[in-house]
RNA sequence: GGCAAGUUACCCAAGCGGCCAAAGGGAUCUGACUGUAAAUCAGACGGCUCAGCCUUCACAGGUUCGAAUCCUGUACUUGCCA
């Protein structure tokens, strides 16, 4: 198990490397990751440490889902900059929204059954003298003072706040927490949480005199410098209603040539002998693009099920099919367009305002300009002019396929 | 609590009375080339009823024919001292 977290690229650091390859080759361990509900979604960063978790789950061990019902009210402190506190009902709300999408990941049955919980539950019965008495005489101010994710903050000129200052006490009780309730001795995380799992492991070793562990998994970045996860330059979230199946699949088969076979590890469970045999492919055919399909295939079905994969698969072939738009059957060219962000307008819609609609383009001006670069067309023709309507555009089943650029697509039908 | 410095568009960052919708870089978008890659080159990048107009340079007032630039107050941030 230790082995094939280490040859897919999931350990970026970690505690006592020979320790934890004894541990996860015994006997069912507990371990746990926490998600803070800082969004009403899960995004890609996310799905990282699922799938993870997944892998250590599928080889016995017993995973806790925790979710951050206190720590999101607080606020992991980031590197740039203070973040902005939610009220307690938003964190609520996305706290639940978490709930489902990790039991989607984790079986619920056997022996190894998911465990979801939340750290509000013991935090928030906690009174501030309790906290401070039995639980910061524990912490070194000069060791917290030391974590990465503090000191970058301390040397900004944004500074910290008390409150971001203390996540990494919270992170550490959760730890304790879950050790004396049900034996766990393994938190992961992303290696830029490193210093609130280490926060953990401290505490436990402070506090019970036992040494447990912690694997941090490498940050995902692109080979270009760009920032891994963002489309359109927007984040690719989980849920289908804030980043389409469509979209999703879209994401994946964009992925550049460079990152793909190490996306292929992190993010499916296909074999050994399968990534390496696309590594081939990657280097003797690269222009299939076979090892880009694969990867979209397996990760937007696992995140959204095979059937929304298959269409999101089919719209792709109809719109970037060779054929004649005119050519595809309307039924099938109408399921491709309801994959896509779209609309209902009337004919003496204008195309500039529909980009907008459809959110192509965020402001008329943009639309304006994008239609002045050349880069929008109704139908696969070019739009030339930026007071054009969609007029008599709409094919035979009364919808219009409105394009920006190459590969952004959104769909338009008759009123 | 005292003293000092700072707050500019998505991010970093110039500007220090008119030539400023505001240099430069990054990110992003479009075009060319391609494989719905990458790299490279070119253009765009506040809004609109777009040869013009409107709203922006922390916030609120003021000085001036004219302010991102000067003055006053407020908020926030940082540093040093207590």
């Amino acid at each position: 198990m230790w082995e094939e977290l280490r040859w897919r690229g999931l350990v970026h650091v970690s505690t006592d490397g020979d320790a934890l390859k004894e541990l996860l080759g015994g006997p069912p361990i507990t371990f746990y990751c926490g998600f803070d509900p800082t969004a009403p979604s899960l995004h890609l960063g996310n799905l990282v440490q699922l799938l993870t978790m997944r892998r250590i789950q599928l080889a016995g061990h017993r995973p806790l889902g925790l979710v951050g019902g206190s720590t999101g009210l607080i606020g992991d402190p980031r590197p740039t900059a203070e973040r902005t506190l939610n009220t307690r009902d938003t964190v609520a709300e996305w706290v639940g929204h978490l709930r489902n999408q990790v039991a989607r990941f984790l079986g619920a049955e056997g022996e190894n059954a998911l465990r979801v919980v939340n750290n509000l539950d013991w935090t928030a019965p906690l009174s501030a003298i309790d906290f401070l008495r039995d639980v910061g005489k524990y912490f070194r101010v000069g060791t917290m003072l030391k974590k990465d994710a503090v000191s970058a903050r301390l040397n900004s000129a944004e500074g910290i706040s008390f409150t971001e200052f203390s996540y990494q006490v919270l992170q550490g009780m959760d730890f304790l927490q879950l050790y004396r309730d049900y034996g766990c001795v393994l938190q992961t995380g992303g290696s830029d949480q490193w210093g609130n799992l280490t926060s953990g492991t401290d505490l436990i070793h402070k506090a019970e005199g036992t040494s447990v562990h912690a694997i941090g998994t490498p940050l995902i970045t692109n080979s270009d410098g760009t920032k891994f996860g963002k489309s359109e330059g927007n984040a690719v979230w989980l849920d289908p209603t804030m980043t389409s199946p469509y979209a999703f699949y879209q994401f994946w088969l964009n992925t550049d040539d460079a990152d793909v076979i190490f996306r292929l590890k992190v993010f499916t469970f296909l074999s050994r002998e399968e990534i390496e045999s696309l590594d081939q492919a990657v280097a003797s055919e690269p222009f299939r693009r076979e090892a880009q399909r694969a990867l979209a295939l397996e990760v937007t079905t696992l995140v959204h099920g095979a059937e929304a994969t298959e269409a999101a698969i089919k719209a792709a072939a109809a719109l970037f099919g060779q054929g004649e738009l005119t050519e595809l059957p309307g039924d099938v060219l109408d399921a491709a367009l309801r994959e896509l962000p779209h609309v209902t307008a009337a004919p003496a819609s204008s195309v500039a305002q529909l980009l907008v609609d459809t959110g192509l383009t965020a402001s008329l001006g943009e639309s304006r300009r994008a239609i002045a670069q050349g880069g929008v067309y109704v139908n696969n023709a070019k739009v030339a002019d930026d007071s054009a309507t969609i007029g008599d555009a709409f094919l035979g089943a009364g919808l219009a396929v409105l394009r920006r650029g190459k590969k952004t697509l959104a769909g338009v039908f008759r009123a």
